[in-house]
RNA sequence: GCCCCCAUCGUCCAGCGGCCUAGGACGCCUCCCUUUCAAGGAGGUAACACGGGUUCGAAUCCCGUUGGGGGUGCCA
């Protein structure tokens, strides 16, 4: 018999990072053994839920590249599985009902306005084994009794959780340790029902900088902003697969094939990781600088003809930015960066960078004679980059000035930003000449006297 | 409080009794290259929490301490 395994998790917020960690360990774990992918919607807090999220969550697996081979599934529609399990468990005496103030109610059908709770055993240990921790055993003595039924007519997660492992035939549960402390339950209502124990693997939490388990409402973790900030989907399962797991060759970057290949779900380690940005945007700079430039210019779509876009869309020209898209792709660590690098070359004037122009033209040496200087050499000199070098560097030298120092009052004159791309290459392929002096020209102008 | 889990560079990962004067990656620093910024190249910084055992030998095994985290809901 295959591994199955399933995804599952409750619509009550977007995918955040650590729920994508969860699914993309079960995902690997079905893909490098053979087993079984499924997908389940843990809806049964009726007051919690927001079925809008559902397909949102559907989108942001898919984005990241996780499939699934069953399902979805949702829980709300098993109530009636649900239910019949709390009958057993009632009429065999594992349950209770019980009111408001958690007094026990005699009776052995399901009541509404009641709640029913577990009759966890006095003593004796639920021990179980991990996969990530090995054994972990717990006595009942420290379970108390616990709600599986809500007096509003539906079951807890406990109960609905332990019933549909049992009913999908889910093999290996593969969760956040957060949940590690809730098994002995689920194995209780498991054995209380005659099904047999699934495996676990409970995965160390990814936290915050506190050390503090990653949460939605107060860390910036949801999938969805890591997309719309221009982090591709490979670069972010890559970085994901790297939290609590490592290839045993120590190359980090890599097909996420190639780690379904290496992926065993027992090297796996056991403490908690920190989400680290800096690394995750490494990580998604080496995927950016390895994309085919046609394939770059698809990724890049949105951020370029976007609403958001810093130019009028009628002055975005597609075929320019793929010439261009050489000259600045080793650059970018973020998709979201593109527009910056590129804006110059569809705005009437650049963008001015007032950081920019500060250290440029304010305090940077000689911008008035740089500036010049370049308006009288460029206007007759070859528009080829190496001409344009050599003309800049040749006032520079006049100024005694390198070319590093040189060229920077030109580059914000011209494309607005002190940081871009290879200047003379730009001007000389990417702009013809009379804009570029009217450019100098309006720089200087704003320099005066 | 009680229960459970965890403990190697700032961070992530490697290490599974000798190959460890602890390795790789991100970050940071220095230098080289250089038309900015990157990229690339060469270096550097930096860790086995502590105390006891076990063993010829411990980062690796055991116990304890300390520290951190999770749970303790008619949330999941």
């Amino acid at each position: 018999m295959t591994d199955r395994v399933r995804f599952a998790p409750s619509p009550t917020g977007y995918l955040h990072v650590g729920s994508a960690r969860t699914a993309l360990f079960n995902w690997l774990h079905a893909r490098s053994t053979g087993g079984t992918m499924l997908l389940r919607i843990e809806d049964t807090d009726t007051e919690r839920n927001r079925p809008e999220l559902i397909d949102v969550i559907f989108r942001e697996l898919e984005w990241l590249g996780i499939d699934w081979d069953e399902g979805p599934y949702f829980q709300s529609e098993r109530a009636e599985r649900h239910r019949s399990a709390v009958e057993t468990l009632l009429a065999d005496g594992r349950a209770y009902l019980c009111d408001a103030e958690n007094r026990e109610v005699a009776g052995s059908t399901i009541r509404d306005g009641l709640a029913v709770r577990f009759r966890t055993p006095d003593e004796g240990q639920v021990p179980f084994t991990d996969l990530i921790r090995d054994d972990v055993t717990f006595a009942c003595a420290e379970l108390e009794d616990f709600v599986i039924w809500r007096s509003n007519g539906t079951p807890t997660f406990l109960l609905a959780n332990a019933v549909d492992d049992a009913d999908m035939a889910v093999t290996h549960a593969i969760r956040g340790e957060d949940l590690l402390s809730s098994a002995p339950k689920v194995l209780l209502i498991l054995d209380a029902l005659g099904h047999p124990h699934p495996t676990y693997a409970h995965l160390p939490l990814l936290v915050n900088e506190q050390r503090k388990k990653l949460s939605k409402r107060r860390d910036d973790v949801s999938i969805a902003d890591y997309r719309t900030r221009g982090f591709l989907p490979e670069a972010m399962a890559n970085y994901l697969a790297l939290l609590g797991w490592g290839p045993p060759d120590d190359v980090e970057i890599r097909p996420m094939q190639e780690i379904v290949s290496l992926f065993h779900i027992g090297d796996v380690n056991k403490s908690s990781a920190f989400f680290d940005v800096k690394k995750l945007e490494h990580v998604n700079a080496t995927y950016l600088r390895g994309l085919p430039v046609a394939e770059f210019l698809e990724r890049v779509d949105p951020w370029v003809t976007g609403t958001d876009a810093p130019w009028p869309a009628e002055r975005f020209d597609r075929d320019v930015l793929a010439a261009f898209v050489p000259l600045i792709q080793e650059k970018l660590r973020l998709l979201g960066d593109t527009p910056r690098f590129v804006d110059f070359l569809f705005r009437k004037d650049p963008a001015l960078d007032d950081a920019s122009w500060e250290s440029a033209m304010e305090k940077g040496p000689a911008a008035r004679e740089m500036l010049d200087g370049a308006i009288a050499a460029l206007a007759s000199c070859p528009w080829e980059p190496e001409a344009l070098k050599d003309a800049v560097n040749e006032v520079g030298e006049a100024n005694g000035l390198k070319l590093g120092k040189a060229q920077a009052p030109i580059r914000v004159a011209v494309t607005g930003r002190t940081v871009g791309p290879p200047l003379f290459e730009a001007m000389a392929q990417f702009m013809d000449r009379d804009e570029v002096l009217r450019r100098l020209r309006v720089a200087r102008h704003r320099l005066r006297p």
